[in-house]
RNA sequence: CGGAAUGUAGCUCAGUUUGGUAGAGCGCACGGUUCGGGACCGUGAGGUCGCAGGUUCAAAUCCUGUCAUUCCGACCA
């Protein structure tokens, strides 16, 4: 291509609106527009990564026995209504009528839809296993769009769902999208980790992975074992329970007037103490209803597994009055033996010589014992896991990270099989729920992980594998006729050759050109310039900024290594 | 949905406090001088000041409402 016929535009300033350093640097380097909130133009340059990721998945998914449909975007709401997830999704689903005022939605999604696609296809375990996907525009009406490219509301997705006779056959389905991910992100030449996850909305009963590429900008939360390979969303991740403490020491409870108190931080000061002696109750509404978790002051509740042991769909922290009402005390005041059901976090049994509220609003207990001093009922891992922390496995102490999650696979197991009663027939006759899977992967997220992580302070610094062009030839002076000469010669040739490259044909000045090629960060570029006339020219990376100055012929030759390596 | 900020030229922003003819830099067009890391001089085009209503002789500026965008939180494959 050559780029004075090329639509791009870039900007020498950094847009207001953009936060984040993938975003600006995508509206600089003129790959992105955004249109409104959440939803942005493709411009050429950027068109050109997105299809070359998307290449790279499709190669993957075929290789690993998956077959490419394309299926409807826009659905009726009723099989959102049968899976119950248009409640689920609630105004996160884009949602319309259309002319005959039937409902209609956006999907953000499709396991809906393909299930319903097989158990009209599938009859017989004889048309089983299958894995199907897609690469399709998806909608999420998100109540917050974030950070250009990472969550938008209209994004590129390639999802594929796996079809199998039983749970052994969805194992080996789930690993092969596992490694099918695994070569992708590796392909692309990216830092990525899977990790431990939970399932969230999609549901399923199995396990479920999340490729996470580690970024400051990530929204996601990392513990990694600094020990071994365990590393798992913190809305998972779990460590070593605590040791139980020696309380045969501790002496007999004692109540301390502890007026106005409402926060740990407040018993701290007032009463010299460490958050970790202190045993605190939190009220939960549970899908509306009052739950109490009981855990140590300086640990904080984790809700998913919270939600996941109590078998709720919502849990949020019941508000102050609601506190007052349900427990006839003041919020900093419910202790243990508060009248409802309580949870206990599995490390209260840390704490000896502890600290919680006393049966008397306006004092709290100090020389508490857990056990001793008030029953521990049911008991569960209910926490965040936090700083000093050791893996469950190896005992090695955790690290944790931030993280963009690009992918997330799943064992659906049977969630919407039974529900949309896809089954087969088997070997003997009898009908049975197919197992499923399903494996979704952001492939215009996967842009912005890739620019987080591959830039400098002049631009974008692409991998080979996805640069919307691989090598940048750049004359200095398109007036001069030999520069120019070299220049398209090298062009042609090496278009010839199958390489992608760009020729800055453009009439500007040499540093003009230098800065915009940083910005936009081909890997590799050519500078034509006053050594033309010894027949030399300049190979520069951009990665490293190593210059070679070479002979025309053997630039030409190294070149051809550098991009087909 | 809660908290906050911002909407003025394509981009970055000043002007709003204290109402009085719409500004700068960059970019863009043209002419000239330049030409290996975002040149210089000159000329010029480009704006319903987010939108609606109100106050006023007069509103970018004050008041009310509304919309949009961004950030923090809640939420979220």
């Amino acid at each position: 291509m050559k780029q004075s016929q090329l639509f791009l535009t870039t900007l020498r300033e950094t847009p207001a609106d953009a936060d984040v350093v993938s975003h600006q640097l995508m509206l600089r380097a003129g790959l992105i527009r955004q249109f409104t909130a959440g939803v942005y133009t493709f411009l050429p340059l950027g068109l050109r990564v997105l299809s070359k990721i998307e290449a790279i998945v499709r190669e993957e998914m075929d290789a690993a026995g998956a077959q490419e449909v394309l299926l409807p975007a826009v659905q009726t709401e009723d099989i959102w209504d049968q899976s119950g997830r248009s409640e689920d999704y609630g105004p996160d689903m884009f949602r319309l009528r259309d002319r005959h005022d039937r409902r209609m939605v956006l999907a953000p999604t499709h396991e809906e839809l393909i299930t319903q696609l097989v158990r009209n296809e599938v009859r017989s375990y004889r048309q089983l296993p299958v894995t199907l996907y897609q690469i399709q525009t998806k909608f999420r009406d998100e109540p917050r769009p974030r950070g250009g490219l990472l969550r938008m509301r209209e994004f590129r997705m390639k999802d594929a769902y796996s079809f199998d006779l039983d749970e052994a056959g969805l194992d080996r389905s789930y690993q092969a999208m596992f490694d099918a991910y695994c070569r992708i992100f590796d392909r692309i030449g990216i830092a990525y980790r899977a990790v431990d996850a939970d399932p969230g909305a999609i549901g399923g009963e199995g396990g479920t992975h999340e490729f996470m590429v580690l970024s400051d900008a990530g929204e996601d939360t990392i513990a990694g074992c600094t020990g071994c390979s365990y590393a798992a969303n913190v809305e998972k991740a779990a460590g070593q329970a605590l040791a139980k403490a020696d309380g045969a020491a501790v002496p007999p409870r004692e109540r301390m007037a502890t007026p106005g108190v409402r926060t740990i931080e407040d018993l701290v000061q007032m009463l010299g103490v460490k958050a970790s002696q202190i045993i605190k109750v939190i009220v939960y509404l549970a899908d509306g209803q009052p739950v109490a978790v009981c855990l140590r002051g300086d640990h904080e509740v984790n809700e998913v597994k919270l939600k996941n042991v109590l078998g709720a769909r919502h849990v949020e922290v019941a508000p102050a009055d609601a506190v007052e009402r349900l427990c006839g005390r003041p919020v900093g005041f419910v202790g243990p033996d508060v009248n409802l059901p309580v949870w206990f976090d599995r490390d209260v049994w840390s704490v000896a010589d502890g600290v919680a509220a006393s049966a008397e609003p306006g004092y709290h207990d100090v020389h508490v014992l857990p056990g001793r001093d008030f029953e521990v009922g049911r008991t569960a891992d209910l926490r965040m896991v936090a700083d000093g922390d050791r893996c469950q496995h190896c005992g090695s102490p955790l690290r944790f990270f931030r993280g963009i999650e690009v992918a997330h696979v799943f064992k659906l197991g049977t969630k919407y099989s039974s529900v949309f009663r896809a089954t087969y027939l088997d070997e003997r006759g009898q009908e049975r729920v197919i197992q499923m899977g399903c494996y979704g992967l952001g492939t215009s997220r996967v842009i912005a992980a890739i620019v987080e992580q591959c830039h400098d302070e002049h631009g974008i610094v692409w991998p080979m594998s996805v640069a919307p062009y691989r090598v940048h030839i750049v004359p200095v002076s398109v007036r001069d006729e030999q520069q120019m000469q070299v220049a398209k010669s090298l062009y042609h040739r090496l278009r010839a050759a199958g390489v992608d490259v760009l020729l800055d044909d453009r009439d500007e000045r040499p540093g003009v050109k230098f800065k915009d090629a940083d910005l936009i960060g081909l890997p590799v570029r050519i500078t034509v310039g006053n050594k033309v006339a010894e027949g030399a020219v300049e190979v520069k990376l951009r990665r490293t900024g190593d210059v070679q100055v070479l002979p025309v012929e053997q630039a030409f030759e190294t070149v051809l290594g550098l991009v087909h390596r």
